[in-house]
DNA sequence: TGTTAGCACTCTTTTTCTTTGAGTGCTAAT
DNA sequence: ATTAGCACTCAAAGAAAAAGAGTGCTAACA
């Protein structure tokens, strides 16, 4: 498992130690106490003080020896005090240390794999649909907020432009990527098109458009192809400013959301960060796989534009045949059961980039 | 404008009076005075008392005389205390009489209709895409949750379904109603189409499905229909299938919800009974037409299984031809600007009315 | 040297009591 | 019928006191 946990450190109170010296200064015992702090802290959200680390099975000294080790714990930057005469919280060195290396990773058992593989939509099995669903899973299961980044679009192609007529004047007009994504678009026409013009416009569809990719369909694109239809070019036209519409769609339709109602009834958690975060998440989101990270990262305090105070978030990068094809990523508290949440993720998105890998060898065969 | 006010009185503390009575012991001054309540109290939510009335400019009495008017709108049902020393607020009864006769209804300038207008999707004139435009309009407007029924897919029909194929063994199907509306479902099969199974599956859809009502298209019916395919039956079974699951999402799809985020990011409304409230929205919506109200109704209290304390729902019809096509809902705070909200409301069904009734002449031409 | 009991100290939280002030209802005068 | 005046009520705000959780430090102990 490779995480990776980013936070540009706004309560490093020393200057960065090598691995052997923090090993050094933080045996198991303190390792262990800083872990029932984090454990603690997530559940209850309270300030934890040295009593009731003290009895935890586990821990078999007194709270005074405790205590010095949660000095030596806060002083090391991993824990702090809301004011002197409460127990400790973790600082953000205190999580990130807890989720790379101290946390107790569920381990999934079948039961929850069965749990999680219900959720996933198998029967359709286009990129977009499993990922929608994943994204639906997580948020119903961890009672957060989830985002979904589907680069699909950006590297497929077209592979297909119908036009249906569907009464008077009006047309749907179909496209499909080789993603197997689909969407359609009603146009009204100032006319009724003859069968001839409807063979036309597909037989110009498929010549000119088959094979090129969604990201490359703009106006100017289509208004060489208005201009190159000769006498079809006015009655046509509309049609093609609805394709240009379409993959506009297929674009936009980046980043989506899931839960975010599950964020707003917190409240520990600002509800005007939360809105404004969603409001700019074509922005804000897009960095969240221009990185080079690994396959999970784990984001909090200011790391990488993520703006809301008091909660993390966790990508996890889904691929198709080796190429990053889209990310999953939980919004939750701060404060979130990490030990739980982060095996779900993994497990989806690996579950995911198996299913459209497979079938990918399926259809070449 | 028929506007229909639902209560059960939970404070009706006097037997019902006839509207001779009320009138009666209703001066001008009186409901004057509780105009100016009601009107306060929508804008602060704070407790309205003598000396603000008072300071008014059209009402030219002493506190004194008006804290012997608002004892007796007390007694009347129409104002309550929130305890001795404080001003008074509106009971159920209190905002029913204000939303039927007392408030003063904004009409709308030409500018809040262009403003209104510039959300309505008119160039795709389904009633679906209209209803959603709406919707959201009002959701963004108002800062409310809106919630939409749309009842067209039970009366339409299915004009057209086609399958299109879309890579190996991938097709998709398309399903178009009556009413302008479009889904479209990825099926994947075992096997490929040949042209002529391809061929017959298009024209047996034509025979069998054309003119059928969704609501009619159930398990049943494409059992039915699957048995009497003959030959074709194992290759275009799932296909059928596909179309009985497109069925179900057009029915499915009846009622929506918009800007449940602006409800809950207020604290005078309970969190939790807005999430059950749109958790069991099939069922507790569903009432919203079933009853034979006017076309525009304003419910709060108990009323029709409206169930979120502090908080108010106006519906208002859309029809079609003459017949009810759905419904658009604000849904809250009890203390609404029911004097803008309602003539926004009740615009944006005549438009929506009157655009697809006017496509319909349109497409009978 | 690491651990622990004991204790004084700190600072939030809770409780209690007091004060303040908005708003009322009633009475008597206009 | 309206209004000024006044005693009264009660929530809200403020002040003071008590409680309690948790700490750091010291000194004793294994």
């Amino acid at each position: 498992m490779l995480i990776q946990v980013l936070t540009h450190g706004t309560d490093e109170c020393f200057p960065r130690q090598n691995a052997k010296e923090v090993i050094e200064l933080l045996d198991d015992r303190k390792r262990r106490i800083l872990a029932a702090v984090v454990d603690s802290y997530i559940v209850t959200g309270e300030p934890v003080g040295s009593k009731a680390i003290a009895a935890l099975p586990d821990i078999r000294v007194s709270p005074a020896t405790i205590r010095n080790d949660m000095a030596m714990l806060e002083q090391l930057g991993y824990l702090e005090q809301p004011h002197t005469s409460a127990g400790r919280i973790p600082t953000y060195s205190g999580y990130r240390l807890y989720i790379d290396e101290l946390m107790n990773a569920k381990t999934l058992s079948d039961e929850d794999k069965r749990l999680l593989d219900s959720y996933l939509d198998v029967d359709v099995p286009t990129a977009d649909a499993l990922i929608e669903s994943a994204s639906k899973a997580l948020a119903e299961l961890t009672n957060c907020a989830t985002v979904v980044k589907n680069v699909a679009p950006k590297f497929s192609v077209i592979t297909k432009v119908e036009v249906i007529p569907t009464g008077r004047r009006m047309y749907v007009l179909l496209m499909v990527t080789s993603s197997g994504n689909i969407k359609n678009k009603v146009c009204r026409l100032e006319f009724d098109l003859t069968n001839e013009q409807m063979e036309f416009f597909s037989k110009y569809m498929a010549e000119n458009l088959q094979g090129v990719s969604i990201d490359e369909l703009d106006e100017n694109t289509i208004e060489q192809l208005v201009a190159a239809m000769g006498t079809y070019m006015v009655t046509l036209a509309p049609l093609l400013q609805g394709v240009c519409e379409l993959a506009e769609g297929f674009r936009e339709n980046e980043i989506r959301v899931e839960g975010e109602k599950n964020l707003l009834a917190r409240q520990d958690i600002n509800t005007e960060q939360i809105v404004r975060f969603f409001e700019n998440k074509n922005e804000v989101v897009k960095n969240m796989l221009d990185d080079s990270f690994g396959d999970l990262q784990v984001l909090f305090g200011e790391d990488g534009g993520f703006i809301i105070e008091n909660s993390s978030m966790i990508v996890s990068k889904i691929k198709k045949d080796g190429r990053t094809a889209g990310s999953l990523g939980v919004i939750g508290p701060m404060r979130l059961d990490y030990a739980k949440v982060i095996p779900y993720i993994e497990y989806l998105t690996d579950r995911i980039t198996n299913l459209i890998s497979d079938n990918n060898e399926d259809d070449e065969k």
